[in-house]
DNA sequence: ACCTGAACACCGTTCAAGT
DNA sequence: ACCTGAACACCGTTCAAGT
């Protein structure tokens, strides 16, 4: 029994060891440069050994995008622990995400791919109900605080908390990936598209009605003890790069 | 003389069966199932052929990617075209962005892969300028509607066309990606995600003063006089589905 | 019982041979 | 001059052999 505990211990981490340099191995050489052989190279285990854990490529693309998920559903998680009013949480989820986008550019890309259908079939039910529930878990969590937002008075009543999370979560996504194109947004005209989307969704916001309004707030304020109270490691690890 | 604009024009429509038959394939066995053998067999050339047109696989997924851009284009210019309110015309324009997300949503799909830079550095430089070209040209359609907005006194005079651009593409972008994935959007509550985001637009549009505001006019008649004098075969082609 | 890496199938790419 | 498809390199996947 504490043989087949070790054991299991040391197939979780030799697990986590081939995520690990898979995502090294993507970050260097792209997604074209990920293979099966510089894996097994790299964590110095034999091909076989990653079958053993992973039944095919994709399914170590999805184990990756799980684990980016989690990263940000924690991020999501406490900034809508911040203690104020609901709008401001939201803002706190925001920089969370801000900051996940910025701290790991290349992690939000890598998802990209487990986007397309052809990819995500040939990955286990078993993970693709995973990660799906990340996302229903991001939802909820935004949904919480638009629900405490309506009880509070803050959102309107007759509104639906899941098209305003919609509409923010679609901003974003399309945010952060047109960025990380080779399109180069400055000379579109884009200089700060953070401080773009920032814009656009205190815009949306303002537009459901949840108070207070930007111009009734000082929301800079808000980000100042955000920055603070809730993310100062992240921060920190930011300015220092 | 002749001869040699005869070969030209056979070489393009050889190039252009190429493309077809890789978009035949690409939508009924999906990306990994696109294969250059496949490809050679379904046009009857051989491969060999399919590379002197194409010098890798990439490049042909490229090249789709720039017909869908070239489509989208043309329904944004024509709905840039619409005689009426610049707003008016900007909503044309996001209708034409509607259709076409409607009638080919699988082009769409297909484009994403060229967003990330491992596939995309695959090509060559000519088709990456062509289709950062083409994106170019969108943005400025768009910023040309808003020039025009604030030379009517619809838009104030302080507006940045590039940033208001920016969030509706952005949120466009998202909205039709998110939609395409196996996310069952229905589940988390939104029941019709083009509703959702022509709400958003809207939302976006008042939010920077772009006039008349929702409130202030008739859409949903604009809305009737686009379908009938912009787009008529594109809404029959839609509802004969 | 577990791990290995040779072997296999498949796919992108090239090029010598054919017309 | 142009086209072909066999040949090659590489990569994902499997499994018989080894410990």
């Amino acid at each position: 029994m504490g043989i087949s505990a070790r054991k299991q211990r040391e197939k979780r981490e030799r697990e986590e060891l081939i995520l690990k340099e898979a995502r090294d191995l993507r970050l260097s050489k792209g997604y074209l440069g990920l293979t099966m052989d510089r894996i097994a190279q790299k964590t110095e285990y034999s091909k076989g050994t990653i079958y053993q854990h992973f039944s095919c490529k994709e399914e170590i693309l999805m184990a990756l995008s799980i684990q980016v998920m989690e990263k940000r559903c924690e991020l999501f998680h406490r900034g809508a622990l911040f203690k104020g009013r609901t709008r401001e949480r939201i803002m706190a989820m925001g920089v969370g995400d801000e900051l996940f986008a910025r701290l790991f550019p290349d992690d939000l890309r890598s998802c990209l791919m487990m986007r397309m259908a052809s990819f995500r079939e040939k990955t286990s039910l078993e993970r693709q109900i995973r990660l799906k529930s990340l996302e229903q878990r991001c939802m909820n969590i935004f949904a919480g605080i638009a629900r405490d937002g309506m009880a509070q008075g803050d959102l309107p009543p007759e509104s639906n908390p899941e098209s305003i999370c919609f509409s923010l979560w679609s901003i974003s996504f399309g945010v952060y990936t047109l960025m990380r194109t080779d399109i180069p947004l400055a000379e579109l005209g884009i200089d700060d598209p953070y401080q773009a989307l920032n814009q656009s969704c205190h815009t949306l916001l303002d537009g459901y009605h949840w108070t207070p309004l930007l111009s009734e707030w000082d929301y800079e304020k808000s980000l100042e003890r955000v920055r603070k109270e809730i993310f100062p490691d992240e921060f920190a690890r930011l300015e220092s790069e």
